[in-house]
DNA sequence: CGATGACATTGACTTAAATCAAGATGACAA
DNA sequence: TTGTCATCTTGATTTAAGTCAATGTCATCG
């Protein structure tokens, strides 16, 4: 009986990930059979930039930081993906090392899915490959996005997009909790602990925003789209 | 005889191309009639951000930047694409509008395969899919070291980066030709021309290397990679 | 031919953000 | 409670890169 309750447990777990959606159960009962189970607490490394290619990554609980490091030890969040989220695909298919690293932020549950198991189940399945193209298709159009903000936008336009981007995240009107630390928001943001602090000071004088904590909120939530789009107007 | 000679033109143009590679010919010959030929001259818009969903687009011969405008109009490169890429992927799977403008860095020769039309070739083919996957995913690894480049190294280490990337694609030892225009690169490294002149002639200060118009000479190619990855040690 | 216009360089100056350094705040354990 | 640690904030200063403006170079066209 028990095992009858963990396979149906584990199908209601991959069921929900957006990956997977629509598939049929064989093939979510195949996909079960090639998934590794990884249990991990805050802070764990999953792996490693220069890391040999290990697979594929599914998130079922927790959450999970992808960055790089420059040679003066300053870090660059690249994403922070959630339970249901996905990571690691690109090493799959082009079959290098590691592009990054990968560390917890919480206490995490994952899946792993080694490459050529994975590979064949994909070639074998095109609405999973359909599926998998939709997601890495968003995902480069939220690297664009990045590299958009990074280059083209001061980092007070940067912080009011990413308010503007959580607000709607978490489907609220006028305030929004951050769930990374302010250290880690720095980093996500492309600056340092003490530049973001200062922006929030700024921000705050100019009653944009007021900050409690991790809870920010929204005191002037068209003030912060245009200063998110047109910096100029607001300095 | 002509339609006949037509088609095998066209068979070896598309067959020269990664993404098509090894595919049976009955799959090229599906490819062949759902493609549309575009032809451009120099400095002309492919496409515009905001512009509804095209598809999906192959190039023949020519050049292609894609690149986003700040609101105070200046420009971020994102890629530029040669003959045998592709580009317009994630419209394709997202269906959302254009993230970026398109346009023709020479006069270029594409084809354009719809969206649908492409969909439903890819799901009925899934070596077409997996050769998809795989250049997506190059495509996500290259913005991942975009990001890393703008957020983490100054502008003389990503010039140097860039300078090492030209030699190994032009698969030379210690001479490289820019390919586009020195204001072109400095909207490629996310800075701007005047910027850029300055860094060439700081670089040749340091005899790393030595500029004449678009040559670009790697006098110490042991310095730049130096460069690349350590700047601090090159001030 | 000289003239126009794109592209590139150089100089003087400004500014956004990083660095360095010192405190503040808050959580949690001994 | 006190002490320790991580996180965050604030201040003084430096610096890389952007801005503004002038000038240079070169190809091409009428």
């Amino acid at each position: 009986m028990d095992a009858k309750e963990d396979m149906e447990n584990f199908l209601n777990l991959i069921s929900a990930i957006p990956l997977f959606n629509g598939l049929p159960s064989e093939q979510l009962d195949a996909i079960r059979r090639i998934a590794i189970e990884k249990r991990y607490n805050k802070g764990q490394t999953i792996f490693s930039e220069g890391d040999k290619t290990t697979g594929f990554f599914v998130i079922v609980e927790g959450r999970v930081k992808i960055y790089k490091v420059s040679s003066e030890g300053k870090e660059q969040i690249l994403h922070i993906f959630e339970a249901g989220q996905s990571f690691g695909e690109v090493t799959v298919f082009t079959g290098q090392q590691m592009p990054a690293n990968a560390q917890t932020l919480a206490k995490t549950h994952l899946l792993l899915f080694a490459r050529n198991a994975f590979v064949d189940l994909v070639s074998s399945n095109p609405s999973l490959a359909l599926n998998l193209l939709g997601i890495m298709s968003k995902k480069l159009r939220q690297f664009a996005a990045q590299i958009e903000n990074l280059s083209l936008k001061e980092i007070p336009a940067r912080l009011a997009s990413y308010l503007i981007y959580l607000s709607e995240e978490q489907g609220t009107e006028d305030t929004v909790v951050l769930n990374i630390s302010k250290g880690q928001l720095a980093s996500l943001l492309g600056t340092i602990p003490e530049t973001l602090s200062r922006i929030f000071a700024k921000l705050s004088g100019q009653n944009l925003i007021r900050v409690e904590g991790p809870k920010i909120i929204l005191m002037d939530r068209n003030g912060i789209e245009g200063l998110a789009e047109h910096p100029k107007d607001y300095e």
